[in-house]
DNA sequence: GCCAACGTTGGC
DNA sequence: GCCAACGTTGGC
């Protein structure tokens, strides 16, 4: 099994919005990103274990887990013209974008900010404490896993 | 294929 | 709201 950690504006979809969905499952739409594309089209696997981000808010930081529930397939949004995803050099016959659904597992027992990932040794070698990291998925190694549900508390 | 200009991300 | 970092675009 492989983990995770996916970022999403609270703004725009976040852990609360996920647990509302039906099946508590949505999918995973609007990257436009080549690195995450490839994650979500080739490495993403069912019962892939997800930690959720809140970024761009006022404690950016881990809310809680998720759960990798449908492997990559076609992101439709890139098709619809008037939608604000919409890629015109993607087409069905040819996607450029890909998505996983995601299942909300449930939240952490308190929001892990940010500020303290950094301030953990163990966890340097993350690219979401890096500067300037701009990866809304990235891959996280077991070890990083553990240690951070440790610190969860 | 280089690189400047531009747009976006996302912490602060 | 600011701005640094980064990815993408397009002229050459």
């Amino acid at each position: 099994m492989n983990y995770w950690l996916m970022k999403s504006e609270p703004n725009a979809f976040s852990i609360d919005d996920l647990k509302k969905m039906p099946q508590q499952t949505e999918h995973w739409d609007g990257v436009r990103n080549y690195q995450a594309r490839n994650m979500m089209r080739d490495a993403m696997k069912i019962g892939d274990q997800v930690f959720f981000y809140h970024s761009n808010c006022e404690t950016p930081g881990i809310v809680g887990l998720m759960e990798v529930v449908r492997e990559g397939y076609p992101d439709h949004t890139a098709f619809d013209p008037q939608g604000k995803y919409f890629d015109p050099k993607s087409n069905p016959e040819m996607p450029r974008w890909f998505m996983v659904d995601i299942k909300y597992l449930r939240h952490t027992r308190r929001v892990i900010p940010l500020s303290e990932l950094k301030e953990q040794g163990a966890l340097e070698n993350m690219p979401l404490v890096r500067k300037g990291n701009r990866l809304s998925i990235m891959p996280v190694s077991q070890e990083e896993w553990d240690y951070i549900l440790r610190i969860e508390g």
